[in-house]
DNA sequence: TGACATTACGAAGCATGCTTCGTATTTTGA
DNA sequence: TCAAAATACGAAGCATGCTTCGTAATGTCA
């Protein structure tokens, strides 16, 4: 096996580079669209996953905590999180469900509805410039091919039929 | 525009499926790694981001923690977290610079050099087996591009040279 | 040489993300 | 029908990640 020495004389694996690993080049992706997503809509004051939970929740109209989550396949306590945030702000309604006690119905207030509609051009474009350094061609192909690994590999709880 | 009627008879925007947001994928796989990742190592109880941190200080040998949170793109007082917890397990050593009294000077223990050596190899799996669901071609246009992304956008303090 | 900028940290606070454990409620099946 | 399983939450704890503010030490230049 290809090794390099050390200064010592003994021997260990060649450093792999971090800019090569795919698990560090998915952190800095991550990372950049944050920051441009924050910088699109920093104005707004909501994050991307605020703003995945809004747009789940437009769909969904009416949704339980867990169905939530598992929409945006996220984990249940750390939606809960970002709910009672959303909750906080006047944003999203959670209120004990009659039919089922142990579950809370979420759906979007007025307020929440029409921050959504006033964020999703900017948090669209933030989408779309996170890729900007590809060309046409080749954001289509990378969307494809993060979309097949995603696909090998399913949340625990994936549904999310109403996003297909 | 393209939009789409709601229930009430209203006018919204046609709802984007998350599936095809780069920002939701590229979560998805950041999560997806830390997974594969952590299935992979965690009988070392080390996570990726601790696994960057070793492959990073056994590269500079010594290093304060301002270099090495440029060197891994992260913030600053997340280095330090990570770098106390590390400590605290032995596998770092950090010690104030005698030359420079504002700095702590990290370096890896023997038994963080030799946890570096026994966990290579899996951590290397999880890297590879992240991409797995694309072929060997795809992979390698994959890393490409997403060094393009990152080359495109450079943390405040990037540095990184060493491992270039 | 002595105010001022710079640098490296630390502390605090907020927002993700995860796991495990416990509780309340509902459903189910013997 | 009633004990057991399943469901939806909540609390607690740990690990990232970020920002802002404050502090100590060092460098710099008028």
């Amino acid at each position: 096996m290809r090794q390099a020495k050390t200064r010592r004389g003994g021997t260990r694996h060649r450093p792999w580079p971090l800019s090569e690993r795919p698990g560090y080049l998915i952190r800095r992706l991550h990372q950049i669209h944050v920051a441009l997503f924050q910088e699109a809509c920093g104005e707004f004051e909501v994050t991307p996953l605020q703003y995945s939970l809004l747009s789940a929740l437009a769909v969904r109209e009416t949704a339980d905590q867990t169905t939530l989550a598992a929409d945006i396949a996220l984990d249940r306590t750390t939606t809960t999180g970002a709910l009672k945030r959303l909750a906080a702000r006047n944003l999203v309604e959670r209120a004990v469900n009659k039919d089922d006690r142990r579950a809370r119905l979420c759906r979007l207030t007025p307020a929440g509805a029409a921050l959504l509609v006033r964020i999703e051009g900017a948090a669209r474009r933030a989408h779309r410039a996170t890729l900007g350094d590809l060309s046409q061609r080749e954001q289509a192909l990378f969307i494809e091919m993060m979309q097949r690994i995603v696909a090998g590999h399913p949340s625990r709880d994936s549904a999310a039929a109403v996003f297909d």
